[in-house]
Order: C-alpha cells, then structure tokens, then sequence
DNA sequence: CGAATTATCAATCCAAAGATGTAGGACAAA
DNA sequence: TTTGTCCTACATCTTTGGATTGATAATTCG
C-alpha cells in the first residue's frame, strides 16, 4: 500500500488572463495541487485536458469566445473521469443549475474567499460535489420551481384518476406502443376485451384515439412520471 | 418598526411518538420556536395546519399510515407558506430527491444532532432552503445521473435527424394527436399525402404505427426537448 | 446539364382501430 | 338481497390507418 497519494492534477481554464494567473499562483502557493496547465481557451483547454488527463478541471463559465457549459459538456462526453468545477462572476440560478444538470461537480464564485476555491477542490478531489450553502439555496430555489408549474398542472382534475386499475395496466401498454393483439397477449385476456378496456378509457379520458389517449396519459404524469420542463 | 420578530410557530408530525416528543422538548428547550402542536398522523396534521398555520412543519416521512411525501405535496398545495422540513431515518438520494423535488425547503436526518435540526429551522425560517452538505452531494450525485442516460441517449444516432422538413411538421402535428384529415386540413396538401409522408417517416423511424412514432419523437428529443428521467 | 431528392397526388387493398350494444360472473357496498 | 362497479367477452359495422405501386413537378447538388 502506498502512504502518500499522489497530488491531484488540475487544467485552468479561463479567458481572464489575470485571474487566470492569480488562481494558478494561488493554488501553487497555497494548495496540494499541481497546476498542469492553464490556457485562456475553452477549445484549448478541451484538447488539454484529453492530453494531460488532470483530475480537476477549474472551468470559467463566462467567456466570450467559446461558452463554458458547452465546454463542460464536452469534457463530461469524454468520460475521463475529469471533474468540473464550474468558475464564475455570477450566482445566477440558471447558470448554475445549468452547470450542475450536465455534469459539474461545483460551482464557486471567482469573489469567493480563496479558501473556499480550495475547499471546493478538496471536496471534489475527494469524489464529492461541491456547492457553497448559498449557491445550494439558490439552486433549490429553481429547481423547485421548475417543478411548480408541472405541479400545478398535475394537480387540476386529472381524468387519470377515473381510470379503473385494468384500464391503467392497458394503458400503460399502449403508451409503450403495443396494439390490440399484443396487449391481449400481455394480460392474457382476449382481443375484444381489449378493445373494450381501450374505449372506455377513450370515453374517460375525453379522447378520440389512441395517440391522443398516449399523449394525455404522458402529459398529465401517467405511471413514469418524467416530464419536466427543465432544458439545458 | 418592531424590534423584535414574532417567534416562529412550527408543527410536529412524526409517526414515532417518542422521537416526536424528544423533538418536541429539545425545540422548547433550546431553540426560539414555538411548538403549536404534534401529532402522530399525516393527515391530522394537514389539518392542524390548516387550522394553526404555523411557518415551519417538521415532516417525517417515513411513516407507515400515510406517506409522508404525500403530505408535504399536499401542504404545498395549499400554499399556505409553511415551509416544510423533511425529517428522515434514511439518506436515500431518491428519498431526498422527491423531497426537494415536491417542494421541502429542507432535509435532515434524524440522525443528525440536535444542533443540525435548529440550524435547518432557522435557514428556513429565514426563507432560505437547508441541505446539510453529506446530503447535497448525494442529492446531485441522483441529479446528475438522472441526465447522464438523457444526454448519453441525445448524443446516439438519432432516426429523427434523417427526416426532412415537411416529415418533421407532419410528425410535428403526429405528436399533437391528429390524424390524417386534421394534418391534411392543416398542411394544405390532400391526405394520402399526408399518408406518403407518415409511411416514410414509419420507415426512417423504423417504427410500425403513429403511435410508436409519436413515442420515438417524444423520446428521442422531438420539437419540445423537455424529457427528463426523473420521477416522484 | 443530369441525377438525386423532395413534395405532391392517386388508386387499391388489407388490416387495424374505433363505435355500439349486449351480457354473464365476481365482488363489494348498501 | 339488491345495487353497482368491474372485468370479461362477443358480434357487428364503419372508419381510419398502413402498405404498395406508380407518377409528376420542383428543387438541389455535383
């Protein structure tokens, strides 16, 4: 067994050429990483970072040339176990809750005190994610609300509920796009009892055909429940 | 200008009647709150709600008689403004997540010390939403994955990109439940046009009818990419 | 220009879907 | 026991949907 490990890596990416160079005094200064490169690039940096294979990536996310996101996703897409710490000016809800749905493992404002640059690198170093408690409201704040509206929604007369437990089993056949003969098959019951099964559930459901009935059933959280109106 | 804030008023409702009256006595004894009731069962408690408003409501939800999701779902419902922590024995990530996701403002373990639990109450009290940080890594660890299989999926060969642009309108109004009439009517052009066009989009979708048709678009990213994997 | 692709329309045929009415048996609630 | 709901099933009929073939005009592209 080895006794020491062996000092995390890390790429800076950020087109602030003065930040850039005060993180990387920073963190040779004042921290156990080894800075193994740092460019003003988001496509350098990608090219970077399959080259040098660092453990941490610290990626500014407000640069004009090439968005940092889009940066982030790329290096999430190489699956080289490189983590993401998201830089930025602003404690934006969107912009973080963006950076964390694809993949970021934390999100520090560049006018947090260096210390807390440091922790964040820690914690992520150590396999955690990281996210300062404030930004964390933040990001709750958001999330939550994006969940509101589907809520709401979800939460007026919902026709699902007049639906029998058989008539749910047959649509939920049907919103994987079975047919008649394929669902009597599934429930073991026969092709007209089907049928009957399906008109009620149009009768209930206010429907004129099948499509229609699958596309209630989807919209108005239907069994898996997986809609959100959430969007990178 | 008042000096002093109103104290606090929160309600209790946890099945465990011993671990409800040990949170009841550390609440008078050591924090500013006001206990303005406790009770065992969810839907007592709803209505204590309802009736006390208080502005905090320590939720466990892992009772037996009624989910206790349920219950903070129902509450929401009401938007009252009582904000509701969730009190859990478990540091399930789903758990955690369908908490947040329904509207808690805040998630400790019973587990946890005492402390913990007044430090969540007076974030929240303070309008603000409380994770302790263990539990916000595994929240977005569950967050993150739950976009992983999205965007590893977005990023396969999707049939969709070999559909030219009239197929995609035609497909546009598949996936609004029309049938041929109603896209011929729409479109301008004569139904069994429409037809030739829905059998070629069958063909590159390789799908045998507009219902699976109407899946694979919704699936795969179609018009509206609002598919999340996520469920309550 | 010539070739390929696309959008349009038609005829035909068969299969599937949808509408309607009827009915027996199981089961639970009143 | 009666009433009602649910699940099952069938017959019949109409409409819609889907497959196939073929054809014309417009557009795009090399």
């Amino acid at each position: 067994m080895r006794e020491f490990k062996r000092r995390s890596r890390v790429l800076l990416i950020d087109d602030n050429a003065d930040h850039l160079r005060g993180v990387k005094e920073l963190i040779t200064l004042e921290s156990c990483y080894d800075v193994v490169g740092t460019t003003t690039s988001a496509n350098i940096g990608i090219n970077l970072a399959k080259k040098y294979r660092p453990d941490i990536i610290l990626m500014d996310i407000n640069m004009p040339e090439k968005d940092g996101l889009q940066a982030i996703q790329e290096i999430e897409k190489l699956d080289l176990g490189i983590r993401v710490i998201a830089l930025s000016g602003y404690d934006d809800a969107d912009l973080i809750f963006r950076a964390m749905k694809i993949g970021a493992k934390g999100y520090v404002l560049k006018t947090m005190a260096s210390a807390q640059l440091i922790y964040a690198m820690d914690e992520v170093a150590a396999g955690k994610i990281y996210l300062p408690t404030a930004l964390t409201s933040r990001f709750f704040e958001y999330f939550q609300n994006s969940f509101k509206e589907e809520t709401k929604i979800s939460s007026e007369e919902n026709l699902l509920t007049y639906l029998t437990a058989r008539e749910e089993e047959v649509l939920d056949l049907l919103t994987q796009g079975n047919n008649y003969k394929s669902i009597a098959g599934k429930l073991f019951i026969s092709e007209t009892t089907v049928k009957t099964h399906v008109n009620n559930i149009f009768q209930k459901l206010q429907v004129n055909d099948r499509t229609q009935a699958v596309l209630y059933a989807l919209n108005n959280g239907f069994a898996n429940r997986r809609l959100s109106k959430i969007a990178v």
